[in-house]
DNA sequence: ACGGGAAGTTTGACGACTCAAACTATAGGC
DNA sequence: GCCTATAGTTTGAGTCGTCAAACTTCCCGT
């Protein structure tokens, strides 16, 4: 397969281009993500688009060709069954996989890959509640919201969690906000930027709007 | 840690320096267990030197300080471990996880060898019936000997496999060969090279003296 | 005890990836 | 419509690991 380097801007320059309205990535959030100088991204991602796996054109913004796409999917694959391996089988905690999973992805033959998935379960979403692309490079999403666009009153399941850095885990856990649990949004104050939600076990947490429109919910009826 | 580049070859020069009567690797060796030219390895020696991982000196053998022998039981623990999973969790064949664990013992952070080896059960021998070594770098060398050094009439339990090309495992299995189970010496013909063995299931097969040299057995009584 | 071949070393170059810093295009404010 | 701040590009250089090929040392057999 392509280098470790290579997949990790395909990864970057996949994760961008949805979270962006245009559906492309710029130079500037590609060299942030990867964790590189903007110089270096450029001169990567020629590479790329030479290799027919990134479509650019000087002071334009980035995006993958099918091929590219293709490969980022493959990697997320590898990247969420792990996540899902070190939780579900080696029982490690959600709030410290995705660093871990981000080092074994690129080691992962297609054979150990489903070989993880058989033992598995064929799981369709990870540890947190992101869904995982199957090996012919289909990805499920479903029909959730933002926690932050729902009203007072609202009721649901926490579906995923989009941000996943190890204290923004550790926090919503320790608040008794997981992936599956029920939630209720107890009040919404727009004036404090701020809404409060019970958790399955009663207790109440403040999130700010930023934070809670990381947290996606299945509203239920 | 160190690079993975550098992770192969002190895992190189250890089992090299394993194998010789004067506990040393030569350049040549080295080169060819890890596949490069021997002006590289000479270089990259050089650099293991500096970095006292190695004992070095032109024209001289090669061989690991402590610190460098440390580090390759930190890494053959990690190979070990992960073979072991492989088979035990994965289901993968004996025959071809050896090639996959080498991808996937430089990616291993301590904290998922240590879940790993939990996971386990803390086990002392892979699948191949090397002995896996404990975390603070101990290596237990249980007392076996070489198949070739059998007498006719000789039972015992086959207690490892040294040789673990894909095609040699594959043919001891399917001669129903495996780590644990019983064998005996039915005939030794030093004129032809050959020994007899009869497996558990009463079947025979005949091996080279080489091939009996890489299987070992623990004799019994 | 020496000559030749094997083992080991050195050198110069290269590809992958990176940075710093000089440079250029673009778009938004006035 | 110009002008500057920001985003993007280019260039020159460095590191790591590698090779090919020229070179040196060692040691064995006669």
């Amino acid at each position: 397969m392509a280098t470790e380097t290579v997949e990790n801007y395909l990864k970057a320059i996949y994760r961008l281009s949805l979270e962006s309205p245009a559906g492309e990535a710029s130079m500037t959030h590609i060299a942030a993500v990867v964790g590189v100088t903007t110089g270096t991204a450029t001169s990567m991602v020629k590479k790329l688009a030479s290799a027919r796996l990134a479509k650019y054109q000087r002071f334009g913004g980035v995006s993958l060709s099918a091929k590219g796409t293709r490969a980022a999917l493959d990697i997320l694959r590898r990247h969420r069954l792990v996540e899902t391996f070190l939780v579900e089988t080696l029982k490690l905690d959600w709030a410290v996989v995705h660093d871990e999973a981000e080092r074994l992805e690129h080691a992962i033959s297609p054979l150990v890959l489903e070989a993880l998935d058989r033992h598995l379960g064929n799981p369709s979403f990870d540890p947190h509640g992101d869904p995982i692309p199957s090996a012919d490079g289909k990805l499920l999403e479903p029909r959730v919201v933002p926690l932050s666009e729902c009203g007072e009153g609202a009721m649901g399941r926490l579906a995923r969690v989009l941000d996943q850095r190890e204290e923004s885990l550790r926090f919503l856990r320790r608040h008794g906000l997981e992936v599956a649990s029920r939630i209720a949004v107890e009040s919404v104050e727009p004036g404090a930027g701020i809404i409060v939600v019970r958790a399955e076990d009663g207790r109440s947490v403040a999130l700010s709007e930023v934070a809670a429109s990381r947290v996606l919910v299945q509203v239920e009826e």
